[in-house]
DNA sequence: ATAAAGTGACTTTTT
DNA sequence: GTCACTTTAT
């Protein structure tokens, strides 16, 4: 077996690079998974280390399974005994083995973040603090910061007044996470490092059986992370690195690329190898994506290759409002399909925040075409999907607060909010859990809490109790399927929500796929059914099998390559987001989101800007983003618009202050002669499609596609233009 | 106890 | 222009 087939030198230098710390800066699309899955293979096939000794973690569950399944194929064998998986996964399994040593039970469960800010507005219930001013979104962000820093509630210092408030909740919020058994994403993490750092016989067996540890993404990781790959490989000292400080876009999630920095000097003795000829996209693509990149400060500067060639020009597009550009990107995909230049699942449509899918959808759905839109949040924060659950989550560990009073009640069983607060306040005075006061409860005349309640609160109760009792036995026998039909059966969920309209039966259908997942559990347990879907991301979700044009934000993007790429709402506010104005840090991460956005493009990149906006209701004028002004004109197909044009030339920086520009509005009393869809003829250019036309200052303007220049902008009085009729 | 109607905050990005 | 949470009416 040759491990080295198409590898370039670099690449090899890596894969069988010799034992001991190994940094590798790779570039976008530098085949760096290649270089992973190829070592695994190379380590296990051509060194005889045993895949029960390697490590390798990953952020999100797809680059795992992606991972695996390519090792597989190199070996030819199944690779028994790999551990592969995310960091959230990875520890989530150590933790359930090692319970014992934590004040946490093996059954725990994992709190997504909605049931996280539910436990930081209970917290400041409790404490009686104002959640006006302490915004629990923002005091969990807090919490999670500190999380990541390792910072357990007794160590945390802030002594300004808001901190020592936060340092009450933050102690508040863990306690009611141990009372539930529950740990929220961060605690998987500190959990895990708490356990490798105080308890050295369980840091001895991990750190032995891990002959070697390899990370994807390692400019993602946070202090956390950091630390527990330090602890993991601190017997043998193999530690394999792979990434891309330009790459580097969760900060807002703790991470710091100065990790990178920081391996160098951890591990002075590292060897770094770096990647840098790019197998993905086109030339102009890489030069783009350098100009843009380029401006952020403290670089290493790095000159991305490909020998793909030069490929085609940017496109660039100035749509008149944020509806318009989901219009535009619908024309240009049906326009490139039906030419047979691309297909339809070779397109991306890429975007800085999530509200901005909402439009383009809308734009799909109009002209009736499909579309996949990644997120797994759509699904699973879902009401009903989120009920049923909860419901399993109750199930196997019937401590779990949070989700016991989000299904008390649901459907409505008469157990109102009187009685849920007298139940919460008997369980904190007896010191006991409120699921285990209703099974108590359900024993009838012997429960020692009947007199507790009023006849009729006690009636409810116990009825819900001996629902919960019943399926806890049940848990052992049934299925993940089996349980959850039976609850849904038991609670009558399905008359609930499918009231026989249209949303009730939509509703009902996100039940049915929930069932279609459950369904493939039928061999492993309600745990890893539970665990699973607690740790999915987004990206996780998407599938490659279906030929349609992908939605996604510039996150998600991460790690994925398409033919064809459009970026759309690149304006400033969007990308760069507002929120990063003020925060030179924030904005060179802005910047770093637009390059991987740009990167992800194999053939051909369409940069979509427009001159109005709706945020919050209304339609506002809006600036082109700043990073658009960094890339020079020449890369562009057609000519910039008159606004941005004009600006380039005159050589105003993008930090300085932009007055108001005149808007162009569509003119209502002219009606534009050339419609969306028609074809027209043009005296040098040939044919092409009208995408859009409207009218400004007596003019009519006119955009068009040709086929081999792209989009193309015109006053139809001066361009000759003929319209033709099939 | 529950459904309907009203208020107010909110939009970065996600394991 | 949406969602979640609160108040009010039945």
């Amino acid at each position: 077996m040759d491990y080295f087939q198409n590898l370039n030198p670099q690449q090899q230098q890596a894969v069988m690079a010799t034992f001991g710390p190994v940094l590798v800066l790779a570039g976008p699309g530098s085949g760096k998974t290649r270089v992973l899955t190829h070592r695994i293979a190379y380590l296990i096939g051509a060194m005889g280390v045993p895949a029960y000794h390697i490590l390798a973690v990953t952020f999100t569950n797809k680059a795992a399974r992606e991972m695996g399944t390519r090792v597989t194929n190199l070996l030819d064998e199944q690779t028994q005994g790999l551990t592969l998986g995310t960091f959230h996964s990875t520890c989530a399994r150590i933790l359930r083995r090692e319970s014992d040593k934590l004040p946490i039970d093996s059954n725990y469960v994992i709190f997504d973040a909605d049931d996280q800010i539910r436990v930081v507005k209970q917290a400041l219930q409790d404490l009686n603090i104002d959640d006006k001013q302490y915004r629990p979104v923002s005091v969990h962000a807090a919490i999670s910061n500190a999380k990541n820093e390792l910072i357990f509630p007794d160590d945390y210092k802030d002594q300004s007044y808001r901190g020592k408030v936060v340092a009450k909740v933050y102690r508040r919020y863990q306690e009611l996470l141990l009372i539930s058994n529950g740990v929220d994403f961060d605690d998987l993490l500190l959990w895990t490092a708490f356990l490798l750092d105080n308890f050295p016989e369980i840091r001895q067996k991990y750190a032995r059986r891990f002959e070697h540890v390899l990370v994807d993404e390692f400019q993602d990781t946070n202090q956390a992370q950091y630390v527990l790959l330090k602890h993991l490989a601190s017997f043998h000292n193999n530690i394999f690195v792979v990434g891309d400080v330009d790459q580097s876009i969760y900060r807002w999630r703790g991470a710091d690329y100065r990790n990178v920095l920081r391996f160098e000097e951890d591990f002075p003795d590292a060897q770094i190898i770096l990647l840098e000829q790019n197998y993905r996209s086109t030339q102009t693509i890489l030069d783009v994506a350098m100009a843009v990149i380029d401006r952020n400060p403290h670089r290493k500067p790095k000159k991305l290759k490909t020998s793909r060639g030069q490929g085609k020009k940017v496109v660039f597009y100035e749509a008149y409002d944020d509806r318009q550009e989901g219009q535009y990107v619908v024309d240009t995909i049906t326009s490139l399909v039906a030419r047979h230049i691309a297909n339809p699942g070779d397109f991306a449509v890429m975007y800085r925040t999530n509200a901005q899918s909402r439009l383009l959808e809308e734009a799909f759905l109009r002209a009736n075409l499909p579309y996949k839109l990644v997120g797994a949040q759509r699904f699973y924060g879902r009401k009903e999907v989120k009920d049923i659950i909860a419901y399993l989550r109750l199930v196997y560990n019937p401590g779990d607060e949070v989700s016991l009073f989000r299904v008390i009640n649901i459907p409505p069983r008469g157990i109102g909010n009187k009685t849920v607060i007298d139940l919460q306040i008997l369980a904190q005075n007896e010191k006991d859990n409120p699921g285990k006061i209703l099974i108590n409860l359900s024993k009838g005349i012997e429960s020692e809490y009947r007199h507790s309640f009023t006849k009729r609160a006690a009636t409810v109760l116990s009825k819900f109790g001996e629902l919960l009792t019943n399926w806890t036995e049940l848990a052992n026998q049934l299925s993940v399927l089996g349980l959850m039909d039976r609850i849904i059966e038991d609670a009558g969920y399905h008359e609930y929500i499918d009231d026989g309209t249209d949303e009730g039966h939509d509703r009902w259908e996100n039940v049915e796929e929930l069932r279609r997942l459950a369904a493939e559990y039928q061999d492993r347990g309600i745990e890893s059914f539970l665990e699973d879907i607690a740790l999915v991301s987004d990206q996780d979700t998407l599938n490659e099998t279906t030929n349609v044009p992908t939605l996604l934000t510039l996150h998600a993007a991460k790690g994925l390559e398409f033919p064809m790429v459009l970026i759309v709402g690149l304006t400033d506010g969007i990308l760069p987001h507002v929120r990063s104005f003020e925060d030179p840090e924030a904005m060179q991460e802005e910047r770093r989101l637009f390059y991987v956005g740009i990167t992800r493009a194999k053939d051909q990149l369409y940069l979509i800007s427009s001159l109005n906006r709706s945020s919050f209701g209304f339609t506002e004028p809006v600036e082109e983003s700043r990073f658009l002004l960094d890339i020079p004109d020449g890369f562009f197909f057609n000519e910039r618009t008159t606004r941005s044009h004009s600006r380039w030339k005159t050589g105003i920086s993008s930090t300085e202050p932009r007055w108001g520009t005149s808007v162009s509005k569509p003119d209502g009393d002219q009606t534009p002669q050339y419609s969306p869809g028609s074809r027209v003829e043009h005296p040098v250019w040939g044919e092409g499609m009208v995408l859009n036309s409207r009218m400004q200052d007596d003019e009519e303007i006119v955009d068009i596609f040709f086929e081999d220049l792209g989009l193309k902008r015109v006053a139809a009085s001066l361009a000759k233009l003929e319209i033709k009729h099939d």
